[in-house]
DNA sequence: GGCAAAATAGCACGATCGTTCTATTTATTG
DNA sequence: CAATAAATAGAACGATCGTGCTATTTTGCC
């Protein structure tokens, strides 16, 4: 597992954007971050693949050259939306994670919420997910913008389950990579399950299994 | 887990191919094969959706409408794809594992198989997983064939763990379907992990994952 | 070897793609 | 309010897509 800066210190790390120096939101800004948002609800539907700038134009009654203008090219509009994914991914499963105790508390925490955000707030799925699946083949920067962000995620939630050892809330046996890998199975699994084969036990089969993980390597006394 | 009929059933399911009745093969249905083999090999760097009839025709040095004369539909040409892999994944993950004894020994035979199906015969994603993505969101005769061939398969592996608590080799308390869930799981993060990741430790993590389930749920004096 | 049928090629179609260029509208500043 | 810059629209480009139609070639059979 690579070392990697703070997820957190790369929640911000675009371009700036949304304010400058405290002066009020230019109009460019606004329709960017408009468009980018409705890019990610459309890369969700049809992947980042099969994103289209005339469609995207389109769903926001602008013009197709309009929309180009804002990034310059269709990867640019891409990378776009897997920083903005990244950032809500940072807002809705880490952050509030963070605000629970060190350890096994901050760990189901961050478990619970990826599972919301991957599968359970249906109809949206995880373009870190699909994105892996699209571009495993495809070298380029989006590739790279995908891997880095989703390397962060896995780090930051590897961290947590070291610290749950170190709390003394896993057993000294515990191997953290081996538990962060199968526990990135289950959700794996889970997006399977649910957005493709549709079985409703999922989220069950998901949560025992991460029950059943715990339980492996927990330290009774605390868990 | 829905019942499903025999996985041997279904691998020679689609329209009578190969021969017909003992009769030597017609030129046509030879080089549809090859179409299908090469268009599997093109399918599984770029996907399904990815997948193009001119590219497709260029790598074997035919005319579009040569190759499009076989299929009357992109969509048919998607589809004859799944079969084929489906026929492949009965031939080398499926059948070989047959020849192990029921029980625990099917079951690992059929994760190992699987495993290098899915991960280790690098340079070649499964389209099963990278379908599973394109398509959970678009539906269709290509969705349907597709997640056929999975539950087929998944169906199949589900019954060999049934067959391994039968056997005994498993505690009385082993909930199959949470078995194959897992480990399901394990074999989604291995693709992930050795394919977008290029994580080198993968394959350990994978082959970890499995014995502790095994180990977590087997019987001591058989394991 | 000639004949019917199957297989393949060639060409053109409408559509959509990302991108470029230029004109026009809107926003920001002095 | 005028001047300047930023933002957006419009039209057109070459390329590629799946598909249909019509010739031409190849195959299989008597």
């Amino acid at each position: 597992m690579t070392t990697s800066p703070s997820f957190v210190e790369l929640t911000l790390a675009s371009p700036a954007n949304e304010t400058r120096g405290g002066r009020a939101l230019q109009k460019g800004l606004q329709t960017k971050q408009l468009i980018v948002d409705a890019a990610l609800a459309l890369a969700t539907k049809v992947g980042l693949e099969g994103l289209s700038i005339g469609v995207l134009a389109d769903s926001i009654k602008m013009s197709k050259s309009g929309v180009f203008a804002h990034f310059g090219s269709r990867e640019e509009l891409q990378i776009s939306v897997i920083r903005e994914y990244f950032n809500q991914f940072a807002n809705e499963v880490f952050a509030p994670a963070m605000d629970e105790p060190r350890g096994l508390p901050r760990v189901r925490a961050m478990f619970h919420n990826w599972m919301l955000r991957v599968a359970v707030e249906i109809q949206s799925g995880c373009i870190f997910i699909s994105g892996a699946v699209e571009f495993d083949d495809r070298p380029g920067p989006v590739r790279d913008a995908l891997v880095s962000s989703t390397k962060t995620w896995l780090s930051a939630f590897y961290r947590a389950v070291v610290q749950a050892k170190e709390e003394g809330h896993l057993n000294a046996d515990a191997d953290e990579e081996q538990i962060a890998f199968e526990i990135h199975g289950l959700i794996l699994a889970l997006h399977h399950g649910a957005r493709f084969l549709q079985n409703p036990a999922s989220t069950t089969l998901a949560k025992t299994g991460f029950e059943n993980i715990i339980k492996r390597y927990g330290n009774p006394a605390v868990n």
